[in-house]
DNA sequence: CTTAGTCTGTTTGTCGGACAAATGACGAGC
DNA sequence: GCTCGTCATTTGTCCGACAAACAGACTAAG
């Protein structure tokens, strides 16, 4: 804890130029305890899936408090790298896309985004994943992306909303190309682009059918392993939905509204308490 | 602290059918700490740059201990809501696009990408980018490129490796849309992908030349403000890179290998202590 | 008057220990 | 065999303490 920092203190000649004197690198323990563990899940000697010791048995093994060990767990958890299963014990896991994606949009809709920059990065993205998705799909996908237009064609029928459910098949589109990257490139933009849709449906008759046999269109084609013609129908898709947006009155160059303010609930969901202190102190300042 | 927990213990007589039990959501306190800060910050009561309040007056006014807030703080550090600077003091924040970028490629380095599904996912991106970025590109982003392909030039000649110029270009291209999303959408599946020219060079005579010249040809677009022609040499580029890698003796089908092992350093440099603790406890089981 | 040192109150980092509630394993009872 | 208490373990929270770092204010030196 004596670190005295005796650097550059000599003559006062000249102004060293040769010497660089990088940035010192240090951290509070906390931060070492985050690093040590991410490390040992990063080189494979805990693996995915593996409890993590102990609060109070890591804590030993590091030579620090248990206080300072939550610190860095609580790091560690919000890095992803760890995972509550069953309430408490924590275990090591990726990353998840989801939750990656869910920070982007949020960094994304807090940044200065346009309707038009959004939109053209979509359409680069999607008829490009269309065409991997023939020619990579699955089954398993192929029944996902049945159920979802069944579903969407009920919505349709019902008046409903039809906003989660483009979400979704386009996300399953991106699913198809079996590699993570599309999905985590497209995500959180299309998660702040499509539910303008929910804007337009009110002004446009047919929207949600439109929509429908688009999506009908590409699925076939991707299910058809016609890469082509899934690229192609997909960017029909994409540009009629742009046309739609200034057809109902809007303005693509302006910044799209922040959707969904941050709700409340969305814990990790454990039973138990309620309420961290059920009413003790108002504040006072 | 005792929030007992009677939740569905009654009568056994019947299974109530008409009930709903919604999941009851509840979180350790830590993490209501988490949100309600965070919630500030979203909501606008905490503007980006304000510093916190005391983790003493945060305890206080929440009602919580301050052990509890802090380990809500690292939730919220980590997430990249709040921020150090000048050490010590944490401010309000916008999670960084770079921090997140980072984030989502070590997702990515850890699940399953081949070289093929990356590339095609740019091959997509950047064009489209380019074609942006000419319509887009201010003054301030054409110096950064300008100095770019100097230092590209240099290092072409001198034979050191382009890699990072490389990256740097590509993502200057995509800062020019001047929408954080493109940025964010490439940006992990870039710094997997473009490394790999690392393992050509030594196999390719002049690829470095050829790098540099399809960059000069990409930034002359752009600066002019021809979208189409950016377009078209950045298809290039990009198809040009795919043959290098398979003319290289490469196959593309096969997984990409994770670049760059965690480093240890890399802390949020702070000067002063160095180690956690000199030397206290060893490790004795 | 600027520069360098000194002092002081505030804030963070870390530690020690304590205890209630939740969990999981286990053996007793219907 | 299945359900229900019992008990040890683990997590969540709290209390209190103290050293180091830091921001300022103030003072001595050039």
């Amino acid at each position: 804890m004596d670190g005295t920092a005796e650097a550059g203190a000599g003559d006062a000649a000249r102004e060293g130029a040769a010497a660089v004197f990088s940035a010192i690198e240090a951290a509070p323990a906390y931060r070492l305890v985050f690093h040590a563990i991410e490390r040992e899940i990063l080189e494979g000697r805990l693996r995915i899936g593996d409890r993590l010791p102990t609060e109070t048995e890591l804590a030993h093994r590091l030579g620090v408090h248990r206080s300072t060990t939550r610190e860095g767990l609580r790091l560690l958890e919000q890095s992803g790298l760890a995972e509550r299963r069953e309430g408490r014990r924590l275990y090591a896991s990726l990353p998840r896309t989801d939750d990656l994606s869910e920070r982007a949009q949020r960094a994304l809709s807090l940044s200065r985004v346009s309707f038009d920059g959004l939109w053209r990065l979509l359409r680069a993205l999607e008829p490009a994943a269309a065409a991997l998705a023939a020619e990579r799909i699955d089954a398993e996908t192929i029944a996902a992306l049945e159920a979802n237009l069944a579903r969407t064609a009920e919505a349709v029928d019902a008046g409903r909303s039809v906003t989660q459910l483009d979400l979704e098949f386009h996300a399953l589109i991106a699913d198809a190309t079996g590699d993570a990257a599309w999905r985590l490139a497209r995500e959180p933009s299309a998660a702040l682009l499509f539910p303008a849709n929910e804007r337009m449906l009110p002004r446009l008759a047919q929207s949600g059918a439109r929509l429908l046999t688009a999506h009908r269109n590409i699925f076939d084609a991707v299910r058809a392993g016609d890469g082509e013609g899934a690229e192609r129908w997909m960017r029909r898709h994409i540009d009629d939905f742009r046309r739609g947006y200034v057809l109902a009155g809007f303005d693509p160059d302006e910044p799209v509204s922040p959707v969904g303010a941050p709700e409340n609930g969305n814990e990790t969901r454990r039973p138990g308490r309620i309420e961290a202190r059920p009413g003790e102190q108002g504040g006072d300042g």
